[in-house]
RNA sequence: UGCCUGAUAGUAUAAUGGUAGUACGACGGUUUUUGGUACCGUUUGUCUAGGUUCGAAUCCUGGUCGGGCAACCA
């Protein structure tokens, strides 16, 4: 559209290597996730960047599973992340697998082994990270670093053959003990697990290291472009060092920031958490951050897109503002959302000169956002009728246009009423309010002349329909739980859920259709759970309306 | 006290040695049968100290602050 937006850092190495021929101008992205667990926001970033960048230049985009840890990872997860990226609206070129690459990537350490660049350490655990040294001293070599490449070879085709228990050797890679950098002190490759891999069964029980699996696999695929977040900086001298000895194509890892939203957490593991110790209801609870929590909540995949768009890449640590998400559903949900009136906080408002018994039927547009109101819908209007309890004041302040004793308002689609009394019960509460309403000031044939600033939303009592909604609010009370002392889950906001067991609604709303979003006129957005039946309708509430009225005593 | 990174309004992001701009937020106004939408306006910024230059957010040097790195996780 506007030719003069500039390029992001990703954007212009492409394009920098499209320029230069290198590659031939072929841009060929992938997607890694891990399946153990499900894809949140900061993932749709990920997602938006991989797929957006290869969209862009003319190229494609693999989705690849990192499953080289076979403790953590299940199909369920997969199944699960296959589903969000498509829904996101993206299409893969090859659905691929680094268990695919297993025979391959045993291949690629035996070359290793027999340049003399790798070795089977019997140290355990913490014999290593003892002797990889510190940050400020150089790690020491232990008498494994010095076997043959006979030996090596051997040891390592035993590994393979199931000979040894988890934990007694692994496979290291001779690198270089005294570098600065960390992961370059002959970092582990592969590792005994004899668990059953969720692909491959138990065909294996050596399974190799991300570092020994994500470039290797990129340089199989030939990936031009390997982006990932900045923890991996420190990993990218390895991933050269692996493809260079290996002579395998030079793919490239460039690393953007991650994406951190404010009042609630991205990590798939407290997520886990959340949904284990059942402080939410699964992973797809509408207050999650994760894909399906989003769906589930009313988001579209439009309305992501646009935010990951929005939101840019940079590689300095960022902090988003929900409100800037909440924007982008707004945004999208005001031209496609259809209008509906709904009475989530109930009172009962009787028109005291409306005859009793007599039904009249208004008619309401679908979406005033567009031309021709995508058609409308018909509201019986009667005598008694609920009414927000929230637009009914017994003392109302200067500027409140809504109803109080003297007060005037639209009935939105219907008639302007004025406020005569109230009554209260014994508690001192409110339980019903008397109108009288004017009857040349019918909407859309209104010759009354009178002019009033508010309009509120009404049910019709006898005609009502009924449902549950449940109104959502941040997870957590802080902005960065992650960052507070203790234990992260001590900052959940307890009111993040609101349950309203019966709200008033159109008998419209009963046909309600899944995955649309509705605005419930002046309330929201709303959409259908996915738990609502027939007989009992659920709607989640999405994001509010914008609320530009500031109450004031 | 090692290595790697980064620092532009409240939050993000642009300006690639030549007028510091955009979006969200906030605030104010106009329109409105949603206190919504739309439209208009206001507000707030180059971490710091030097240097190079006619000219520095941009280049150089020192400092400060943030993030990452010593998992048989990815």
């Amino acid at each position: 559209m506007s030719e003069e937006k500039s390029l992001n850092f990703l954007e212009e190495i492409v394009e920098e290597d499209i320029a230069t021929g290198k590659n031939r101008g072929r841009v060929l992205t992938r997607f890694p996730p891990e399946p153990n667990g499900y894809l949140h926001i900061g993932h749709a970033k990920s997602i938006c960047l991989n797929f957006g960048l290869a969209l862009k230049y003319g190229g494609k985009t693999n989705l690849r599973f990192d499953d080289t840890n076979p403790s953590k990872e299940e199909t369920e997860y997969v199944d699960s992340i296959k589903a969000d990226v498509k829904w996101l609206g993206f299409d893969w070129a090859n659905e691929l697998y680094a268990s695919d690459y297993f025979d391959q990537l045993y291949e690629f350490a035996v070359t290793l082994i027999k340049k003399g660049l790798a070795y089977v350490d019997d140290s355990t655990a913490e014999e290593i990270a003892a002797q990889k040294g510190t940050p400020t001293e150089p790690g020491t070599p232990n008498q494994y670093r010095s076997r043959s490449v006979e030996e090596n070879l051997g040891l390592f085709a035993d590994m393979k053959a199931g000979k040894y228990p988890d934990g007694a050797k692994v496979l290291r890679a001779k690198v270089d003990l005294a570098a600065p950098n960390m992961h370059l002190r002959d970092p582990l490759m592969y590792r005994i697990k004899h668990t059953h891999h969720h692909r491959t069964g138990d065909k294996w029980c050596i399974y190799p290291m991300y570092d020994f699996a994500h470039g290797q696999s990129d340089a199989i695929e030939e990936i031009t472009h390997s982006i990932c977040t900045l923890e991996f900086i420190p990993h990218r001298d390895l991933y050269n060092w692996f493809i260079e000895q290996l002579e395998i194509f030079p793919s490239k890892q460039y690393e953007f920031a991650r994406l951190n939203l404010n009042y609630t957490v991205m990590s798939k593991r407290k997520l886990l958490q959340l949904v284990e110790e059942k402080y939410v209801e699964d992973w797809d609870d509408p207050r999650m951050p994760t894909i399906s929590g989003l769906r589930r909540r009313g988001y579209t995949p439009a309305s992501i897109r646009d935010f990951c768009d929005r939101i840019g890449v940079a590689k300095r640590e960022n902090m988003i503002d929900v409100s800037l998400l909440e924007f982008c559903i707004r945004e999208d949900l005001n031209k496609t959302a259809w209008r509906r009136m709904a009475v989530l906080d109930p009172i009962k408002m009787i028109i005291t000169n409306y005859p009793e018994g007599q039904t009249e039927t208004m008619f309401s547009e679908n979406n005033p956002e567009v031309e021709g109101g995508e058609g409308g819908r018909e509201l019986p209007f009667s005598n008694e009728l609920w009414i927000e309890r929230e637009d009914f004041m017994e003392e109302p302040p200067k500027k409140f246009f809504r109803l109080g004793v003297g007060l005037m308002a639209r009935l939105k689609s219907a008639y302007i009423v004025k406020c005569d009394s109230f009554v209260k019960d014994a508690d001192g509460n409110v339980t019903e309010i008397y109108c009288t309403h004017i009857p040349e000031s019918k909407s859309g044939n209104d010759t009354s002349g009178i002019h009033v600033k508010g309009t509120i939303h009404w049910i019709s009592v006898p005609h009502a329909k009924t449902a549950e909604v449940r109104l959502y609010d941040r997870l957590f009370q802080v902005e960065n739980p992650s960052n507070e002392d203790g234990d992260f889950k001590e900052y959940l906001n307890p009111n993040s859920l609101q349950i309203i067991p019966k709200a008033y609604i159109e008998a419209d709303l009963a046909d309600a259709i899944s995955g649309k979003g509705y605005q419930f006129i002046r309330k929201g957005y709303f959409t259908l759970d996915k738990h609502s039946t027939a007989e009992k309708l659920v709607f989640n509430r999405t994001v509010t309306l914008k609320d530009g009225w500031v109450k004031k005593g």
